[in-house]
DNA sequence: CATGAATGAGACTTCATTCAT
DNA sequence: CATGAATGAAGTCTCATTCAT
């Protein structure tokens, strides 16, 4: 057992590694146990079950389940806002912005639900996995700042943003269902509902 | 032994009306605690602790805390489904049945919040308290008969259900979030968007 | 309401009678109960449950489960106690004392096996109803009874009675697994044990 | 560092320890709970209040009760089963693996009497402890293996099985309520019945 | 740091029993 | 007397968290 000491040398590298692959294995483990459970329904003893660790072991990671919950969040915040921060820059108009925010969207809601068995047993109504969480507030943001930059008609901006997001979601739900996704149908639909009720909301701007 | 009898005619009555005062005892409860909790949050525990009722009368009248949470659903379904009727009812078009239908969703939103306090303190992101389960449930019905019967174009039912209960739904948590409630602004924000999307997704329809 | 003071007339007949009804009700649900589910296995409450009484209405006849399991202890004494009693005044020696006592002892198991449905769900080790608890009181009594009489040898009289009885007990529980059930064989073969058994006993006290 | 490492090499080894004698504990209190209370009565909680250990505790080393009952059984059959063995080994005839047999049956009923404390409150007509249970089983196998092997006369194996067993059982019973204990007496006597009673048994079958 | 057993709080549920009707 | 809802004690089990190794 002392004979390890000579290996020790690189041990900080390992150790590292190490720390890194647990710190990976509990968020994985959290993110099956969230689309499975929900969030409240889960517990840090369901994420760390589906481990190879100690129960200690967690919490050198994490103090809580609620804590992987955000890392899962900000991890997908992070992939997620490089594509709508690319939509905004390539934007011409607001409608070439919102059919690839769109776009974006349900492509990441697809991969996302191809990646997790959405295999939940009883309700699950409108589970909250950190990855929806983390889209809704970046398209929420998206949507106001693209609306603060004038490039969407001056209607009620919070309400717009709720309006595309929730039918965002809603109807991304509905595609995650059918099989195939019809990314582009649904990208379709969403995008004429958002411009033709613009076109509408201006209209009554203008002469209500 | 006659006098008695006097007082005997009226025990059944005294009983039901305690025993219906304790269900709704329970439901209020029930009705709180998912509010504040989240379904998944709350325990029956909590539900009883809100009533001055012992621990295991909470058995004599539900099996879990579910049965409670499909006891509120269903109440909050009968008593917004005749609102949805009468819109049907009364439409003249589909705008005037979907201005109806808006209206009387905003409305009961407000007043359900009221009678709530939407305090939760977890993520809460579209949170199922019964109310808006089983709402869901009645709007997306009423939307799809509505198509059905030939009131509005011929478009994607189940896209344009789930895209106007989207947007009802996160229109109405954003609008009970300001002071005062803006029914009518938000009826007429909704309303416009759904209009000016049909249309546009008409026209797609027409020439693609 | 008052009416039906004319008829109250009969009232005490139709008490009593009714009294009495109720009382076998719950004998005859906790025979079922004790068999099914073992003595401590039993609650009160499974017991009102196979009867249309009222909760409160058990307390009225009994204490508790265990008087119930003492008057059903009591009743098959009462119905036991003739056959046995008959055997010991027919009985013209050891051996046909012994063989009537064996053979009404197996005829009462069989018949009360009928009676009960052993169906007993998990473990069921020796499942001591009433019934049984009953007769191994009364054949223990009528086997020291007969020793003290002289009619069998001197041998160690609580040992020779236990030896019966447990004897009579474990050949009857297999025979009754047995299918017909063969009343004879099983007498004869207890018997044979028995006799002979004291024959070397008392071979074994004459010369040691 | 390398201090601790002489105090870390043994650390498995306590922890084992601790494990070990936490599960012998709760073993234990098992046995004196069963024994008291009876199978049925018998509570998981009953079992930890004896023990100094925290109430989560059991669910580590048993799922349930009937866990715990089990062990015990597997353990005193273990314990007994080499002196049956023995028994068999130095037969020379069916007279010395019987008197070897109950002997050693009394032996051990006696030793585990004076670590338990038969002193049930119920009935216990026959009450199933675990130690029961298992040598039930023990010395049927034993019994029919003999018969088998031609040591024995050719009569009903099972029905002289389970005499034997009950007639062991009640007069070992009997037995422990005297003080001394007569283990001579009672072994003598439990032979004479069965060595008595298959003379009489080969008698019938040859001329019925 | 990793381990994993111990802890005890607390959730769920059933039960025996009481008592107003 | 019958009724059956209310009660609260108690049993079952799981959980988050700690801590010795």
């Amino acid at each position: 057992m002392t004979l390890s000491l000579a290996v020790d040398t690189h041990a900080p590298r390992r150790r590292e590694q190490a720390k890194a692959a647990n710190r990976e294995a509990i968020l994985a483990a959290g993110r099956q146990v969230f689309a499975e459970l929900g969030y409240e329904g889960a517990t840090v003893r369901d994420i760390i079950r589906r481990t190879d660790l100690a129960a200690g072991t967690f919490y050198n990671y994490f103090k809580s389940k609620e804590e992987v919950f955000q890392a899962l969040a900000e991890d997908a915040a992070r992939r997620f806002r490089p594509m709508l921060r690319a939509a905004r820059e390539q934007a011409t108009s607001f409608e070439s912005y919102l059919r690839q925010a769109v776009t974006a969207y349900l492509r990441f809601r697809s991969g996302e639900h191809a990646l997790l068995g959405l295999t939940g047993p009883p309700l699950r109504a409108r589970a909250s996995t950190p990855e929806m969480t983390a889209l809704f507030e970046e398209v929420r943001g998206g949507i106001e700042d693209v609306i603060a930059r004038g490039l969407a008609p001056k209607v009620d901006a919070e309400y717009l943003a709720c309006a595309c997001i929730g039918m965002a979601q809603e109807v991304a739900d509905c595609m995650l269902m059918r099989d195939p996704h019809d990314l582009a149908g649904a990208s379709d639909f969403i995008c004429d509902m958002v411009l033709g009720g613009l076109a509408q909301a201006r209209a009554r701007v203008l002469s209500p």
